[in-house]
DNA sequence: TTGCAGACTTATTAGTAAATAAGTAATTTA
DNA sequence: TAAATTACTTATTTACTAATAAGTCTGCAA
């Protein structure tokens, strides 16, 4: 299965918006690579904020599989299968893709923005349901709702993907396991 | 006490920075509301990095001064108070420095770098005495050590600063709250 | 075989970026 | 009071940016 060239864009895309941020990559950082012209990129994706609109929709399609293979896991697992997630991306040097886009905010269109906000709501979503569940069966103790820790452990775990490139490495790990100890029975 | 055009451009870069990222604001979005010529903005800060390095040491400075005025303080109105400070960031439509600077760390030279890194390091150890002193004479509770746990309330406060860009405004406070009832005994 | 759509390239444009050299006016210092 | 320093402006340069118009090549469908 060979990718095409516009996927291969919309991978590379999401590479630097997420290593460099939205406004510290151009066309010239993705046609080079690709050995194509600017205008090529421009084919597929008119303007960059079409292609910040195809990158937030890949990121939600990516997810909607996840979420499908992760359906009849027990909550214990999907919620550690997250955690171990997050963490590859921050040993590649990238940011989780909900603060690039969120520190580049006021630098997105309406149409980005909306995407964004789609995504954003179906991790919010899945990680509350999650935790319900898990406080249902008993695999979770917590004071706080299911919508206030799921917030909690995702804005932990994003802004750790940023701390580490400012503190180093060895901090995640302990983030990523304070929250598992704090939650789990 | 009248502020000098150096102070105004650090406090005007601030606000640039936090509000659009390092890449998305230009000189020119200095100079003209100070009105003042492009190169005016070049006399005091030679170069864009210059300008984040004197941005950096006004942060350090700032903070020192807030830990001092702290300093006889409890340590849960410490807590409280620094929260607050927090809060009032992300109404401002900023987020908070830090994340500001990670996310456009590949953009900043080793001179910003370093004086991020020290920065930050001051709020964490200023962060992991506080919580320290507060488990020592019983005002907190926390199973983690004080350095996880002061990791996991910046992590928290300062990705909740970009969260509610994209989820709206209600979803801090509820973070803000979750994190003194967690806490405080 | 012809024509038409898809996936590009070539070539160019208009705008903006950071940065700098050289000049000026006002204030301070020796 | 002469000289130097501070705080700018004027004017320009070099480089890069996103974006677009027009042309080329390839394969497929009628």
């Amino acid at each position: 299965m060979s990718t095409s060239t516009r996927e291969k864009i919309i991978q590379l895309g999401d590479d630097l918006l997420r290593k460099q941020g939205f406004n510290a990559f151009s066309y010239a950082d993705i046609s080079k690579p690709l050995h194509i012209k600017n205008a090529a990129v421009h084919y597929h994706f008119p303007s960059k904020q079409d292609l910040a609109v195809a990158i937030a929709l890949w990121h939600k399609d990516i997810f909607d599989r996840f979420s499908q293979k992760m359906a009849n896991k027990e909550p214990k697992d999907r919620l550690k299968t997250f955690l171990n997630f997050y963490h590859s991306i921050h040993l590649s040097e990238k940011v989780d893709i909900i603060g690039a886009f969120a520190t580049d905010w006021h630098s997105l269109e309406t149409k980005v923005q909306t995407e964004v906000q789609e995504f954003t709501e179906l991790v919010i979503n899945w990680l509350s349901e999650l935790i319900q569940e898990g406080l249902d069966v008993g695999q979770f103790r917590t004071t706080q709702n299911a919508r206030t820790t799921a917030l909690r452990i995702l804005s932990s775990i994003f802004a750790s993907t940023q701390l580490v490139r400012i503190t180093g490495d060895h901090d995640f790990t302990r983030v990523k396991n304070s929250i598992l100890d704090e939650l789990i029975n």
